[in-house]
DNA sequence: TGCAAAAGTAGCCTGAGTGCAATATAGCTC
DNA sequence: GAGCTATATTGCACTCAGGCTACTTTTGCA
């Protein structure tokens, strides 16, 4: 075997971001419903057999692009300095992305990000698509804040949820608003006011927003 | 029109309830992926078209007898008494719930329920469709909350997936756990338990189980 | 009884995804 | 460097979900 990686795996590597990069370059010019898979095959020059080891399904050869971000939220807290609470190290790694305009965060208005929003948002398998990328991203950070930050499993199991579909609210809100035209730079301020409502809301409970009691 | 509902009105409602019928015993005979949707058909007596105008995806086969629990956490925060919040309107419904064993807080054992939580639960295509389910509930309880709490929209936004979050993952580890053979009576404590906790952390914060600041 | 609208049917078609058996190739061994 | 083995790739045939269109039946109303 090589120092670190064969020959086949570097193959293997490069197949696959081919067959991704004709799926995607397809998709977007012709909307995701209108393009079967076979045209990907030929197109990346593969057998449509092949294409389907590589993405068991069709949406698969949107949403693995995000599949390095389902474990963020986890790989977040984990990674945090001492003496950093959880829901800091998240506020503030979101809010930085917020600063970046990190695609992520849903506020990025660059066309071929918009077009990709574009495409999720506007087909019903993408975007279901999308929720599974929530259940695992609950999971990761559910097993991040058991271990590393000694919650309760039941705490870390009830927190988790709350506090990844606060942040798929805000990247989607974020991005819906791109996708009806808004300038990511004009909607920044308003992004990070969201973002610090919803942290405050993470962090103090609904009790202090009127809601409960 | 006759007083209430024609002779077409009730003929639907009646084939619609023999098409589900027929697919839910099949189904729990054989698996969900093992059934063909003609095969179905065949046993409700109607053709393969008329079982997709009444039900246009397989999927929904299932997930439709959910479907009237979707607006659930909408209608009792709408519907709750003068004075009451909306956290307490919602907890004292789910303990409620729990203490009837209804089937949707998940803490039922009885052979039908505990045959369909193993399918949905055992069936990717069905665990992925009852997401969708929780999005409608989402946007269903921000609008109660908007509407008849008086929330600012970004609150009820944000507040609305924390707490639909939470139910899910309230009545999915209840479900997971008759799955894996536990009595509905002896887990009803500890169901209880967990289901406070979830409403305290909601209320209560985060910072208060020492996750955040 | 007759008619318009709605419900159901029949059959055809596209396309996702699977199973299998055959071929090709990377990387190891002697 | 010839051969072996494990893994990648392929072609083909097949099942099934779901949609389209044109045709028939039934219902509700006149």
């Amino acid at each position: 075997m090589n120092e670190q990686e064969g020959l086949r795996e570097r193959k293997k590597r490069r197949t696959r971001e081919t067959i991704s990069e004709a799926a995607i370059a397809l998709f977007l010019e012709k909307g995701f419903d209108q393009v079967p898979v076979a045209e990907v095959a030929d197109r990346a020059e593969v057998s449509r057999r092949t294409l389907f080891t590589y993405f068991p399904k069709k949406e698969d050869l949107v949403v693995h692009r995000f599949a390095d971000h389902e474990t963020e939220a986890g790989r977040v807290v984990a990674a945090r300095q001492d003496g950093v609470s959880p829901l800091r190290a998240l506020r503030e790694h979101f809010l930085d992305g917020l600063s970046r305009h990190d695609p992520i965060t849903g506020l990025n208005d660059r066309p071929d990000i918009l077009a990709l929003y574009r495409m999720v948002g506007g087909t019903p398998a993408l975007a279901a698509r999308m929720q599974q990328y929530n259940v695992n991203a609950t999971q990761a950070l559910a097993d991040a804040l058991r271990d590393t930050a000694g919650s309760p499993a039941l705490t870390a199991e009830l927190a988790a949820p709350q506090i990844i579909s606060v942040l798929w609210t805000l990247q989607s809100t974020n991005a819906a608003l791109m996708r009806a035209g808004e300038r990511a730079d004009d909607r920044y301020p308003h992004a990070v006011e969201a973002a610090e409502h919803g942290f405050a809301l993470l962090a103090g409970g609904l009790s202090a927003a009127g809601l409960g009691g």
